[in-house]
DNA sequence: CTAACTACCTGAACGC
DNA sequence: TGCGTTCAGGTAGTTA
Protein backbone atom coordinates (compact mmCIF):
# COMPACT_ATOMS: atom_id res chain seq x y z
CA UNK A 1 0.00 0.00 0.00
CA UNK A 2 1.99 2.83 1.28
CA UNK A 3 4.83 5.16 0.08
CA UNK A 4 6.67 7.79 1.58
CA UNK A 5 3.71 10.12 1.71
CA UNK A 6 1.27 7.72 3.31
CA UNK A 7 3.49 6.62 5.79
CA UNK A 8 4.45 10.13 6.70
CA UNK A 9 0.60 10.46 6.95
CA UNK A 10 0.94 7.76 9.80
CA UNK A 11 3.80 8.95 11.43
CA UNK A 12 2.16 12.04 12.04
CA UNK A 13 -1.13 10.62 13.62
CA UNK A 14 0.82 7.44 15.32
CA UNK A 15 3.94 9.41 17.14
CA UNK A 16 1.40 11.76 19.80
CA UNK A 17 -0.11 7.90 20.66
CA UNK A 18 2.84 6.10 21.26
CA UNK A 19 5.26 9.32 22.33
CA UNK A 20 6.49 9.44 26.35
CA UNK A 21 4.13 5.71 26.67
CA UNK A 22 5.41 2.63 28.17
CA UNK A 23 4.76 -0.41 26.03
CA UNK A 24 3.46 -3.13 28.91
CA UNK A 25 3.24 -5.95 26.18
CA UNK A 26 2.52 -6.97 22.89
CA UNK A 27 0.46 -9.35 21.77
CA UNK A 28 1.57 -10.45 18.45
CA UNK A 29 1.30 -13.63 15.85
CA UNK A 30 4.67 -15.66 15.06
CA UNK A 31 4.80 -13.89 11.84
CA UNK A 32 8.08 -14.77 9.78
CA UNK A 33 8.56 -11.08 9.36
CA UNK A 34 8.01 -10.16 13.31
CA UNK A 35 11.39 -10.37 14.79
CA UNK A 36 12.08 -10.04 18.31
CA UNK A 37 9.08 -7.94 19.22
CA UNK A 38 8.90 -8.93 22.64
CA UNK A 39 11.74 -6.95 23.67
CA UNK A 40 10.15 -3.89 23.55
CA UNK A 41 8.09 -4.77 26.61
CA UNK A 42 8.86 -2.10 29.79
CA UNK A 43 10.09 -0.03 27.83
CA UNK A 44 8.79 3.38 26.51
CA UNK A 45 8.81 5.02 23.35
CA UNK A 46 10.70 8.49 22.87
CA UNK A 47 9.75 9.80 19.22
CA UNK A 48 8.66 8.40 16.03
CA UNK A 49 10.52 8.74 13.10
CA UNK A 50 10.27 8.29 9.28
CA UNK A 51 13.06 7.26 6.50
CA UNK A 52 11.58 6.24 3.66
CA UNK A 53 8.48 3.90 4.08
CA UNK A 54 9.87 2.65 7.40
CA UNK A 55 8.57 3.75 10.75
CA UNK A 56 11.22 4.15 13.57
CA UNK A 57 10.25 4.25 17.15
CA UNK A 58 13.49 4.90 19.20
CA UNK A 59 13.12 3.43 22.85
CA UNK A 60 14.42 3.82 25.79
CA UNK A 61 17.30 1.55 26.86
CA UNK A 62 19.06 2.13 23.40
CA UNK A 63 16.08 -0.38 21.79
CA UNK A 64 14.61 0.50 18.39
CA UNK A 65 11.48 -0.78 16.79
CA UNK A 66 11.66 -0.50 12.88
CA UNK A 67 7.62 -0.67 11.35
CA UNK A 68 7.04 -1.40 7.90
CA UNK A 69 3.43 -0.97 6.64
CA UNK A 70 3.96 -3.57 3.47
CA UNK A 71 1.52 -3.61 1.59
CA UNK A 72 -1.86 -3.24 3.62
CA UNK A 73 -0.30 -2.88 6.62
CA UNK A 74 -2.43 0.28 9.32
CA UNK A 75 -2.39 1.35 12.64
CA UNK A 76 -5.45 1.97 14.96
CA UNK A 77 -5.72 2.59 18.37
CA UNK A 78 -8.88 0.29 20.10
CA UNK A 79 -11.69 1.63 20.41
CA UNK A 80 -11.04 5.64 18.73
CA UNK A 81 -12.73 6.77 15.46
CA UNK A 82 -15.00 3.49 15.23
CA UNK A 83 -12.06 1.18 15.37
CA UNK A 84 -12.84 -2.25 16.82
CA UNK A 85 -10.19 -5.57 15.93
CA UNK A 86 -11.32 -7.79 13.50
CA UNK A 87 -9.55 -10.78 12.07
CA UNK A 88 -6.35 -8.94 10.69
CA UNK A 89 -5.21 -7.43 13.30
CA UNK A 90 -1.58 -9.56 13.42
CA UNK A 91 0.02 -7.43 16.61
CA UNK A 92 -1.36 -5.05 19.23
CA UNK A 93 0.52 -3.09 21.50
CA UNK A 94 -0.77 -2.59 25.22
CA UNK A 95 0.50 1.10 25.83
CA UNK A 96 0.41 1.60 29.90
CA UNK A 97 -2.12 4.63 31.08
CA UNK A 98 -1.23 8.01 31.15
CA UNK A 99 -1.54 8.47 34.89
CA UNK A 100 -2.53 6.14 37.40
CA UNK A 101 -6.10 5.04 37.11
CA UNK A 102 -6.46 5.66 33.37
CA UNK A 103 -6.82 3.00 31.25
CA UNK A 104 -3.86 2.02 28.97
CA UNK A 105 -4.78 2.52 25.67
CA UNK A 106 -4.23 -0.42 22.57
CA UNK A 107 -3.02 0.14 19.66
CA UNK A 108 -3.65 -2.35 17.01
CA UNK A 109 -1.42 -3.53 13.85
CA UNK A 110 -4.30 -4.81 10.97
CA UNK A 111 -2.18 -6.10 8.01
CA UNK A 112 -4.54 -8.29 5.36
CA UNK A 113 -1.43 -9.41 3.68
CA UNK A 114 0.85 -10.20 6.30
CA UNK A 115 3.69 -8.27 3.78
CA UNK A 116 4.54 -5.48 6.99
CA UNK A 117 7.20 -6.15 8.93
CA UNK A 118 7.40 -5.21 12.85
CA UNK A 119 11.63 -5.74 14.30
CA UNK A 120 13.19 -5.01 17.39
CA UNK A 121 16.53 -3.75 17.39
CA UNK A 122 19.87 -1.84 18.72
CA UNK A 123 18.98 1.74 18.09
CA UNK A 124 20.60 2.07 14.32
CA UNK A 125 21.40 -1.52 13.96
CA UNK A 126 19.86 -2.04 10.80
CA UNK A 127 22.54 -4.90 9.05
CA UNK A 128 19.13 -7.44 9.16
CA UNK A 129 17.18 -5.32 7.37
CA UNK A 130 18.98 -5.14 4.00
CA UNK A 131 16.84 -2.50 2.52
CA UNK A 132 16.73 0.19 4.90
CA UNK A 133 20.52 -0.42 5.55
CA UNK A 134 21.47 0.73 1.75
CA UNK A 135 18.61 3.02 1.79
CA UNK A 136 19.31 6.13 0.18
CA UNK A 137 18.58 10.08 0.52
CA UNK A 138 15.72 11.48 2.25
CA UNK A 139 13.88 13.05 -1.21
CA UNK A 140 12.61 15.71 1.00
CA UNK A 141 15.70 16.56 2.81
CA UNK A 142 19.32 18.47 1.48
CA UNK A 143 20.68 15.25 1.66
CA UNK A 144 18.90 14.29 -1.33
CA UNK A 145 21.69 16.19 -3.91
CA UNK A 146 20.56 16.30 -7.70
CA UNK A 147 24.33 16.05 -8.75
CA UNK A 148 24.39 12.93 -6.53
CA UNK A 149 21.08 11.57 -7.60
CA UNK A 150 22.10 11.96 -11.37
CA UNK A 151 25.39 10.06 -10.61
CA UNK A 152 23.76 7.27 -9.28
CA UNK A 153 21.23 6.88 -12.06
CA UNK A 154 24.27 7.28 -14.98
CA UNK A 155 25.75 4.25 -12.73
CA UNK A 156 22.85 1.79 -13.08
CA UNK A 157 22.17 -0.68 -16.16
CA UNK A 158 18.72 -0.84 -14.94
CA UNK A 159 15.87 0.79 -16.49
CA UNK A 160 15.08 3.72 -14.55
CA UNK A 161 12.05 2.82 -13.27
CA UNK A 162 12.70 -0.36 -11.37
CA UNK A 163 15.73 1.45 -10.37
CA UNK A 164 13.69 3.83 -8.25
CA UNK A 165 11.67 1.25 -6.76
CA UNK A 166 15.30 -0.52 -5.07
CA UNK A 167 15.10 2.29 -2.83
CA UNK A 168 18.69 3.03 -3.41
CA UNK A 169 18.55 5.89 -5.24
CA UNK A 170 16.42 7.89 -3.01
CA UNK A 171 13.90 6.55 0.05
CA UNK A 172 10.00 6.15 -0.41
CA UNK A 173 9.38 6.67 -3.87
CA UNK A 174 6.97 3.36 -5.02
CA UNK A 175 4.65 2.42 -7.65
CA UNK A 176 2.53 5.25 -7.69
CA UNK A 177 4.85 8.27 -7.38
CA UNK A 178 7.60 6.85 -10.01
CA UNK A 179 4.50 6.49 -12.28
CA UNK A 180 4.08 9.67 -11.53
CA UNK A 181 7.00 11.62 -11.42
CA UNK A 182 8.45 10.25 -14.62
CA UNK A 183 5.41 11.39 -15.79
CA UNK A 184 6.07 14.84 -14.87
CA UNK A 185 9.74 14.41 -15.72
CA UNK A 186 9.12 13.46 -19.12
CA UNK A 187 10.87 10.37 -19.17
CA UNK A 188 10.42 7.19 -20.29
CA UNK A 189 10.25 4.46 -17.58
CA UNK A 190 12.05 2.09 -19.47
CA UNK A 191 15.18 3.85 -20.23
CA UNK A 192 18.36 3.30 -18.69
CA UNK A 193 20.51 6.03 -19.72
CA UNK A 194 19.09 9.32 -17.87
CA UNK A 195 21.48 12.22 -18.38
CA UNK A 196 22.35 15.11 -16.17
CA UNK A 197 19.66 17.56 -17.65
CA UNK A 198 16.62 14.82 -17.17
CA UNK A 199 17.96 13.39 -13.61
CA UNK A 200 17.78 16.67 -12.13
CA UNK A 201 14.29 16.70 -14.11
CA UNK A 202 13.38 13.79 -12.09
CA UNK A 203 14.84 15.26 -9.00
CA UNK A 204 12.10 17.95 -9.01
CA UNK A 205 9.91 16.14 -9.98
CA UNK A 206 9.89 13.50 -6.99
CA UNK A 207 10.62 16.45 -4.36
CA UNK A 208 7.09 17.79 -5.75
CA UNK A 209 4.63 14.84 -6.44
CA UNK A 210 5.90 13.61 -2.84
CA UNK A 211 5.32 17.42 -1.01
CA UNK A 212 1.91 17.27 -3.03
CA UNK A 213 0.93 14.33 -1.42
CA UNK A 214 1.91 14.48 1.72
CA UNK A 215 -0.40 18.00 1.71
CA UNK A 216 -3.15 15.60 1.04
CA UNK A 217 -2.36 12.71 3.29
CA UNK A 218 -1.75 10.40 0.92
CA UNK A 219 -3.00 8.11 -1.93
CA UNK A 220 -5.92 5.66 -1.06
CA UNK A 221 -7.05 3.28 -3.54
CA UNK A 222 -8.01 0.91 -0.94
CA UNK A 223 -6.50 -0.40 1.67
CA UNK A 224 -4.25 2.88 2.99
CA UNK A 225 -5.85 4.80 6.19
CA UNK A 226 -4.81 6.56 8.83
CA UNK A 227 -4.22 5.90 11.90
CA UNK A 228 -7.90 7.58 12.55
CA UNK A 229 -9.49 5.92 9.84
CA UNK A 230 -9.52 8.20 7.18
CA UNK A 231 -8.16 7.89 3.31
CA UNK A 232 -5.75 10.22 2.11
CA UNK A 233 -7.07 12.44 -0.99
CA UNK A 234 -4.39 12.56 -3.52
CA UNK A 235 -6.02 9.80 -5.52
CA UNK A 236 -8.11 12.27 -7.31
CA UNK A 237 -5.07 14.24 -8.72
CA UNK A 238 -3.22 11.07 -10.22
CA UNK A 239 -2.01 11.86 -13.49
CA UNK A 240 -0.75 8.66 -14.20
CA UNK A 241 -0.37 5.71 -11.99
CA UNK A 242 -3.53 4.00 -12.53
CA UNK A 243 -4.85 6.33 -15.59
CA UNK A 244 -4.38 3.80 -18.69
CA UNK A 245 -6.06 4.17 -21.59
CA UNK A 246 -7.26 7.36 -20.19
CA UNK A 247 -6.07 10.69 -22.50
CA UNK A 248 -2.39 11.92 -21.38
CA UNK A 249 -3.54 15.67 -19.77
CA UNK A 250 -0.50 17.17 -21.69
CA UNK A 251 -0.83 16.05 -25.44
CA UNK A 252 -4.16 13.94 -25.11
CA UNK A 253 -2.95 10.63 -26.65
CA UNK A 254 -4.55 7.61 -24.58
CA UNK A 255 -1.39 6.71 -21.54
CA UNK A 256 -0.10 2.98 -22.06
CA UNK A 257 -0.40 0.35 -19.36
CA UNK A 258 2.62 -2.28 -19.82
CA UNK A 259 4.65 -4.49 -16.95
CA UNK A 260 8.06 -3.34 -16.28
CA UNK A 261 10.19 -4.88 -13.65
CA UNK A 262 7.08 -6.89 -12.57
CA UNK A 263 4.99 -3.92 -11.88
CA UNK A 264 2.13 -2.33 -13.73
CA UNK A 265 3.87 0.85 -15.06
CA UNK A 266 1.50 3.40 -17.07
CA UNK A 267 2.93 6.27 -19.09
CA UNK A 268 2.55 8.30 -22.53
CA UNK A 269 4.07 7.09 -25.19
CA UNK A 270 4.64 10.59 -26.85
CA UNK A 271 6.00 12.88 -24.23
CA UNK A 272 8.00 10.14 -22.20
CA UNK A 273 9.70 8.99 -25.08
CA UNK A 274 13.16 6.76 -24.74
C1' DC B 1 28.38 -6.48 -6.61
C1' DT B 2 24.43 -6.03 -9.78
C1' DA B 3 20.35 -7.45 -11.88
C1' DA B 4 16.71 -10.69 -12.90
C1' DC B 5 13.42 -14.01 -11.11
C1' DT B 6 10.56 -16.01 -7.75
C1' DA B 7 8.31 -16.24 -3.24
C1' DC B 8 5.66 -14.49 0.29
C1' DC B 9 0.05 -13.53 1.55
C1' DT B 10 -4.93 -12.52 0.96
C1' DG B 11 -8.96 -10.52 -1.11
C1' DA B 12 -11.37 -8.09 -4.82
C1' DA B 13 -12.60 -7.78 -9.47
C1' DC B 14 -13.37 -9.86 -13.67
C1' DG B 15 -14.34 -13.43 -17.41
C1' DC B 16 -16.82 -17.43 -18.59
C1' DT C 1 -24.24 -18.43 -8.75
C1' DG C 2 -19.82 -20.57 -9.01
C1' DC C 3 -15.18 -21.10 -10.29
C1' DG C 4 -10.79 -19.98 -12.20
C1' DT C 5 -7.58 -16.15 -13.32
C1' DT C 6 -5.40 -11.82 -12.66
C1' DC C 7 -4.02 -8.01 -10.14
C1' DA C 8 -2.68 -5.15 -6.01
C1' DG C 9 0.50 0.85 -3.19
C1' DG C 10 6.48 -4.05 -1.19
C1' DT C 11 10.17 -6.18 -0.08
C1' DA C 12 13.32 -10.50 0.66
C1' DG C 13 15.62 -14.62 -0.91
C1' DT C 14 17.93 -17.16 -4.61
C1' DT C 15 20.45 -17.57 -8.76
C1' DA C 16 23.46 -16.24 -12.64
Amino acid sequence: MPELPEVESVRRQLAPVLAGRRIERVEALAQRRFDALERVAGHTVQGVDRRGKYLLATLDGGLELVMHLGMTGSFRVRGADGWHPDAYVRASFHLAARRAGDVGDVVDFRDVRRFGRLSVVAAGEYSGIATLAGLGPEPLSDDFDPDAFAAALARTRMPVKPYLLTQRPVAGVGNIYADEALWRARINPHTRAVGRPRAHRLWRAIREVLAESIAREGTTFRDYQMVNGQSGRNADFLVAYGQGGRPCPRCAVPLRKVVLGGRGTTYCTVCQRR
